[in-house]
DNA sequence: GCCCTGACTCTCA
DNA sequence: CTGAGAGCCAGGG
C-alpha cells in the first residue's frame, strides 16, 4: 500500500460519514467533532482529497459539508458547486442560489451521540 | 525558513 | 442579514 493519506484526513473523513441524510453542517463543526479544533480550513482541503470511488468502501457525503454562513463554498457556478447543490435537493435539503436554510437543515448532534462518540 | 494561498470563522458596522 | 477586515492552520514554492 503506498496511500499517503494522512492521519487527519482520515478522521475528517470518517467524522462526514456521521453526517445523517437530509442534515448538513459547517466545517468548523466537523473539525471540531473529529478532534481538529481551528483546522476547519484543512477540513476543505481534506474534502478535496476524498477519493472519487469513496474510501473504505463508503461513499464520503462531502456535499453535506457547507461553511458556517450555510453557503456552499465552492465557486458559483463550478462543477462542483453544481453537483453538491444537485446531491443536497436530492436529499430533501433547499438550496436557494449558494444558500441553504441552516435553520432547517444544520445538522445538530445531540449530548447522546457526543456521549457515545466519547465512549471510543 | 519565509511568503503566499485557501471548499474557513469570528467580529464589527 | 450582508459585507469588510483580521485571525488561524497547514501545505507548497
Amino acid at each position: 500500500m503506498t496511500e499517503t493519506i494522512k492521519p487527519q484526513y482520515r478522521q475528517i473523513w470518517q467524522t462526514v460519514q456521521t453526517i445523517p441524510v437530509g442534515k448538513v453542517a459547517s466545517y468548523g463543526q466537523i473539525a471540531d467533532l473529529a478532534g481538529l479544533p481551528g483546522r476547519a480550513r484543512l477540513v476543505g482541503k481534506a474534502l478535496g482529497y476524498v477519493p472519487k470511488s469513496g474510501w473504505q468502501g463508503q461513499k464520503v457525503p462531502w456535499y453535506r459539508v457547507i461553511n458556517s454562513q450555510g453557503k456552499i463554498s465552492l465557486p458559483f457556478g463550478s462543477k462542483g458547486f453544481e453537483q453538491q447543490k444537485q446531491l443536497l435537493q436530492n436529499e430533501q435539503v433547499v438550496v436557494t442560489g449558494c444558500r441553504i436554510k441552516l435553520k432547517n437543515f444544520q445538522w445538530q448532534p445531540s449530548i447522546d451521540e457526543l456521549l457515545f462518540k466519547l465512549q471510543f
